[in-house]
DNA sequence: AAACGCGTTCTCACTGAGTGAGAAGAATGT
DNA sequence: ACATTCTTCTCACTCAGTGAGAACGCGTTT
């Protein structure tokens, strides 16, 4: 599992970022040795540089003397794509209270999608994604909708390549995606089933601003219901339309 | 607004965490002069720093040519604390499906409660405290919590200092705040009334963990609705409950 | 109890990576 | 057209970072 995370040069940043890298992946919990060994850095350099991301906050000494990712990257993190996520957020929670289905919103990063906000309670558990977890870009219908506000280029380029399969049903041929992927772009929404997960099927579309697909909006429910995917539309569209009046309207001050 | 960003050590580690640190508590978005000035640090090695960190990921340059936070960091930053946000969020979710009021759940961190989870619709915005945001202990129900979980070393010295009042209600007494802990530990719970903003009531239980106080779950409402503090007790209390067991229970495995 | 494996902590002499003043160039505002 | 602000890049100097290696701590195995 552990990748072969090579430095990019010898900088001395680059070392340091190594070692948060490190944890991109993991259990959560390392040793220093594994740290070293993950980064593929000497033993005593690792050392040094845990202690001075400690000091600062990055890294947090848990109880059985492991490192795990501290508090401060996590606040630090916080501000990255903050407008999106916290004009988007309370219109997913009104579209969660309006279904009860699993609602996502990601976002497309290199060739996978991101999964930036999620609402879902104890009774229906998300199965495969997660918040700030990563998915192919051509087997969910997110990720269907971000592929499409992609450049025919880009989209050309991601069918060449390899593309991973998660079930049987999943479409892989990059003809077929093709049109799929035109299908999307002509009517705005993207359904898959069985795509990513048996039994599963999402529905998506795109969040527009400044003329710019930033963003997917999902719902996810079980396959067999799929004749109440009609239903689901308006109520995704009104809140895809919620969210791109607020992504372009004044900042509403909450807090500090 | 801009604090002092004094560097620890002439460290090169040091210097890039400055980087990063200019962003905390920024608009979001800095220009390299911006940020070298809020770091305390010559223009030209702010420059190659942040496109070192630009390059990783840990920052991102907007159309506008002003930086912002990358990904990279946002999803380094879900690793933390990750235990505890997985575990208890679903049953947030299940408490405001039951509630409809705003739900939180706080850390301490240092002399502040720190905010990793928050549930809203578009019906209540959060008005003072946001995700990733942080509280004083005393002002809220979630911090008095956090409060008394700490030994009377720290209660008094925390109480000694000079403590904010963000409203006129607010009691910064510390002989009344030291009486208000002893009841928070006797009770097992705090309620605040128009303490950190008028017309805001705000009730709060611990979530132990290993015997540990390790969070502070939190409803708010409406000053006003103080007599349906009692009608929310159980419903706290069994939110909390089952986000101990959650806690304590083997891993739940989500997706990658 | 000794040997082993695995991790942490720390020292120190060497050296090349990082430094930052400064200048030129690009953008933007007035 | 001028002033101001920000970005980009160069280069000679030097001091901060380096990493092998040794010592130590702590369970587990033999």
């Amino acid at each position: 599992m552990a990748e072969p995370q090579h430095i990019r040069g010898p900088s001395v940043t680059s070392r340091a970022l190594s070692i948060l890298g490190a944890f991109e992946g993991s259990s959560g919990n390392l040793t220093v040795a594994r740290i070293a060994a993950r980064a593929n850095l000497p033993l005593s350099t690792t050392y040094r540089m845990v202690h001075e991301l400690e000091e600062w906050g990055g890294l947090r000494k848990g109880s059985d003397g492991k490192y795990q990712v501290g508090f401060r990257i996590w606040e630090l993190g916080q501000m990255a794509g903050r407008r999106l996520r916290d004009r988007a957020h309370p219109f997913l929670q009104d579209l969660f209270d309006l279904t009860h289905e699993n609602v996502h919103l990601a976002i497309r990063e290199g060739t996978q999608s991101l999964y930036v906000d999620k609402i879902y309670s104890s009774r229906k558990m998300p199965q495969v994604s997660r918040i700030g977890g990563r998915l192919p870009l051509h087997a969910t219908a997110v990720g269907r909708v971000l592929l499409g506000a992609q450049p025919d280029w880009f989209v050309d380029a991601y069918l060449q390549r390899e593309l991973e399969a998660p079930t049987t049903k999943t479409v892989t041929d990059p003809r077929i995606l093709t049109q799929l992927i035109g299908d999307v772009r002509r009517d705005g929404y993207s359904v898959t089933i069985e795509q990513m997960r048996m039994n599963a099927l999402s529905v998506a579309m795109p969040v527009v601003f400044n003329g710019q697909t930033v963003a997917a909006l999902g719902l996810v429910f079980e396959a067999f219901r799929y004749r109440e995917v009609q239903r689901f539309m308006p109520q995704l569209r009104g809140t895809v339309d919620r969210i791109e009046v607020a992504m372009a309207g004044r900042p509403v001050h909450i807090g500090e």
